[in-house]
DNA sequence: GGTTCATGCAAATTATTTTCTTGATACGTT
DNA sequence: AACGTATCAAGAAAATAATTTGCATGAACC
């Protein structure tokens, strides 16, 4: 049997989700017959065992199953609901206990796994345990107990989640011009404002400069709006808007585009501030997340922070990287400072 | 049935750690006979079907099959490697597929499940699964390739890596001791320098001032000598340290506790600054992440001040709370700013 | 030399899938 | 409107495959 990819819900990476699309459903525009060319494409994806999956994945099942949800029969609903509502049970169950408490027969579960894009009923139950580490939990916004040890785990969850979503919603494409522009850019700005903003823009600053560009950070808003307007086309602009609706940052991305400086946000996505920016970095989260609990929020930020550096560090160093990295662990290893600096990451 | 716990590897809530010795490391002390007990235990196990897992189970199969690799047969050995290696195979082989490679009989692989504590073979790899999405990944410390999307996902996993070991190791305890005496400071002086720690002082600031603390931040080893200096035994001081080396933050603790003055630090446990402190609160995450991605590492003391200041405000705030959130949620709801201010968070 | 233990074989059990069939619903035709 | 046809859901039973158990063997370790 073939390996599949990380993210749930496996497929070959040949066929590409074109080929199933009543199960992919962002891409399916309606309903179609399935039994015969469902066969068919169980088959076609049977005979390409050694092609591994791991790209072109992007939904997990829990997602799928939300969204196909409209089209299944109303066996498949109840499977979907026990599912959804009881997934430790699911995760558990043979297919026998499965179909016994969704009132179906066996077989109608089986066809419901293979519906959502699963091989067999066991591929569904490993896309299910796997998803379910982080893919489900952001249906309670409250902790169980105020017990620390609940808390902990809500908040460990919950940032997990954040991250999981992040990583699903996640456009590569722009991360990457993202990069490019940085790595290119003569002098970077970056400003953020409020405790959450800022702080990206200062850990920006702190990622940026290490790799030897030139970089500020400002969480002023008088500040941007005139460093704005003194950069040149050559400089970059980089802005963080957990909102999407400072207004501030939003005068500061339109006095430079005018002026044709390239703008890079990280905000929601078609938020006034991602309009107002040449290339969006989106991030978006439900917004239970958001407002009760601003550090999964943040986590997600950094963690775009994060790639961000790391790709402007390659294009910087294409090479030199893994020699780099030695280099980096000799002198951390010989280093007593608390700070670890890093040299080329 | 109920949803369970987030931390993989179930197992009864009644029956706690200590039934099952040898699939629990730490506690092991030695090797015992195992097969008339293991069953027992199973059958223990199965008769607690009804039972939530949601406490008691610290261990993922990983951990338990890394440290009871001494305790495996040859056979075994053989199978936990090819697991360990090529988790993607076994998670979706089937028993033969994965005896056949392990060059063993299909029983033998059962055996080996239940060594591990898993019901049967189909247990074990829905353990697998979940545990997979996060914990299996740290073993490679490079991305697959530079492009994009690899090095995104390699930040990603290991950002939930990361707080899924801070989890695991998380002494929750110590930070409900933490969260009282800072629930009843009188004035609290968070200390952390370098670009990490002092991000996590501002941090600390930026959470606790909400709560209608005192609270005062300080990256300056000075400042923080004579702040330390000038503190009293109703007060609180709070410190963190990536690497637990800080010798000016170990100073300050020194001076604290000689004043009598509760200290605490965020650090690796049993280093120099753990020691310094009255109460420690460990992160402790492998040396990989910590040298090559910072932002991993920042991650998880983020959702420790996270856990931190949720305690706190409980504290402060114990039944209020559920009324405060409503609030929040009001204001947030017809604010327009960046900053999403939460009261009692 | 006996005991313990790992391990495979084969049988038994159990789980899963396939095939076949029925009944329901929708659609088009007369 | 009534009928026939196509489509589809879904269960029963059969077939297949996977997993586990019981037992026997042989190696290693007293």
């Amino acid at each position: 049997m073939n390996r599949m990819a990380a993210i749930a819900c496996h497929g070959s990476g040949e066929m590409g989700t074109n080929d199933k699309p009543h199960l992919c459903p962002r891409q399916s525009t309606g309903a179609g017959g399935f039994d015969k060319i469902e066969m068919d494409r169980v088959a076609d994806y049977v005979s390409n065992v050694g092609e591994p999956a791991t790209k072109g994945r992007l939904m997990d099942i829990f997602t799928t199953m939300q969204d196909e949800r409209g089209r299944l029969s109303q066996s498949e609903i109840r499977i979907a609901d026990i599912v959804l509502n009881d997934f430790e049970f699911a995760v558990n169950a043979s297919i026998i206990e499965l179909a016994g408490k969704a009132d179906v027969s066996p077989p109608t579960v089986t066809r419901f796994c293979r519906r959502l894009g699963c091989e067999s009923f066991s591929d569904f139950k490993v896309q299910l345990a796997r998803t379910a580490y982080v893919g489900m939990r952001y249906l309670k916004p409250e902790p169980k107990s105020i017990a620390p040890a609940d808390v902990a785990q809500d908040i460990i969850t919950k940032a997990q989640n954040a991250l999981f979503l992040l990583h699903r919603g996640l456009d590569v494409a722009a991360i990457e011009r993202a990069a490019n522009r940085l790595a290119g850019a003569e002098m970077i700005y970056a400003f953020g404002s409020g405790g959450n903003s800022s702080m990206i823009a200062t850990e920006l600053q702190n990622r940026l400069f290490r790799l030897g560009l030139r970089i500020t950070a400002s969480s002023d808003h008088s500040m941007q709006l005139m460093m704005a307007a003194a950069a040149k086309p050559t400089d970059v602009l980089i802005g963080s808007s957990f909102s999407g609706r400072n207004a501030e940052l939003v005068r500061a991305f339109t006095l430079a585009r005018e002026a044709k400086i390239p703008t890079i946000a990280l905000t929601q996505s078609n938020s006034p501030v991602a309009q107002a920016a040449e290339i969006t970095l989106p991030v978006d989260l439900p917004e239970g997340d958001n407002i009760y609990r601003p550090t999964s929020t943040r986590i997600a930020y950094l963690a775009v922070v994060d790639i961000l550096a790391s790709l402007v560090a390659y294009r910087i160093q294409p090479q030199a990287t893994v020699t780099l990295r030695r280099i980096k662990q000799q002198l951390v290893a010989h280093r007593d400072g608390d700070d670890r600096q890093l040299l080329g990451d």
